[in-house]
DNA sequence: CAAGCGACCTGACGGC
DNA sequence: TGCCGTCAGGTCGCTT
């Protein structure tokens, strides 16, 4: 499910839950997701006290003291789900070490708060793209997987002028370098998509044309980046998005799907004003791409 | 180096 | 009903 708004949404589900309280038990029902866990991942975390959960472009963050951080990425089909203790109904409660899983939970973790409420957080991921990694705090972003992040695509951080110099002489089309976590973090194949649509920006069109001769951004390189922030921030304020079967930490559901202008609406007309044009569907390196061919030049 | 593509893995869905 | 092909929100690693 997960681009930067669905993970940002997890985020803010779990840390209620998470945030004050003591991991009491980490239990790990495979040895792997994409990867192996750590070494020693149980033992450096059981525990220790909850500080913070965070986000760094589509990875959680999540801080514990002994200055050890466990970092998450739900992968394409990764989510978490909150369950307060007392209100399963399998007998034993989530104590039962295998009673209460579903298929594919494979990560589960108890925590205990101070003033007695219990919670189980717990990793369910069916295709198993999603990693956990864990590490000191002082040296956890020389980690390869974050090492090289871009930008994140919100607020101020994102930068027309900054854009321009990583877009120069690019010949790939805009949709890949926009899909490059190294240049902007967080975006993945539907913002892309929709912010490509807001910007009236072809999918196709060749990155470096966005960046004048002289290396300034161009007007639609600075209308790329208000496309881009807004789809970012509306995204969030809608919660995400809910496609398929996918829950928000809190069983809730993400809205921001109503609000597609181009994703999965191959066919269908184009929401822009005026415009007489039809979403169309075509696969880019690989991925499906959704355009209006009429009004996205 | 940039760019493109297969691989990783399971489940849902449509067509026959 | 069952089988088969296609598709899915991401990222890595290999080849040009």
């Amino acid at each position: 499910m997960p681009e930067l708004p669905e993970v940002e949404t997890v985020r803010r589900g779990l840390a209620p839950a998470m945030e004050g309280g003591t991991l009491d038990r980490l239990t790990l029902n495979r040895p792997d997701l994409r990867f192996a866990f750590t070494p020693g991942l149980q033992d450096d975390l059981q525990g220790r006290r909850i500080l913070s959960v965070g986000r760094r472009a589509k990875y959680l963050m999540i801080d514990f003291d002994g200055d050890q951080v466990l970092v998450c990425h739900l992968g394409m089909s990764g989510s978490f789900r909150v369950e307060t203790a007392g209100t399963q109904t399998t007998p034993g409660d989530f104590h039962h070490p295998r009673g209460v899983l579903a298929a594919h939970d494979h990560v589960l973790l108890d925590i205990g708060h101070d003033d007695g409420r219990r919670f189980r957080v717990t990793y369910n991921d069916a295709r198993r793209f999603g990693f956990m990694f864990h590490g000191p705090r002082a040296t956890i972003f020389d980690n390869p997987h974050l090492s090289g992040l871009g930008v994140e695509p919100t607020g101020n951080s994102l930068d027309a002028v900054d854009l321009a110099r990583r877009f120069a002489g690019r010949a790939a089309p805009l949709k890949s370098a926009l899909l490059d976590q190294s240049v902007i973090a967080g975006l993945g194949n539907i913002y892309v998509c929709e912010a490509l649509w807001r910007a009236r920006l072809s999918p196709r069109r060749k990155t470096a044309t966005l960046v004048r001769a002289d290396g300034q951004p161009t007007r639609r390189l600075h209308d790329l980046v208000d496309a881009i922030r807004a789809v970012i921030a509306q995204a969030i304020e809608a919660g995400g998005s809910t496609l398929r079967d996918h829950r928000l930490a809190d069983g809730s559901l993400g809205y921001f799907q109503h609000s597609f202008a181009v994703y999965g609406r191959e066919g269908e007309p184009c929401k822009r004003p005026a415009c007489r044009g039809t979403v169309a569907r075509f696969v880019q390196s690989g991925r499906s791409t959704f355009a209006c061919a009429s009004c996205q030049r």
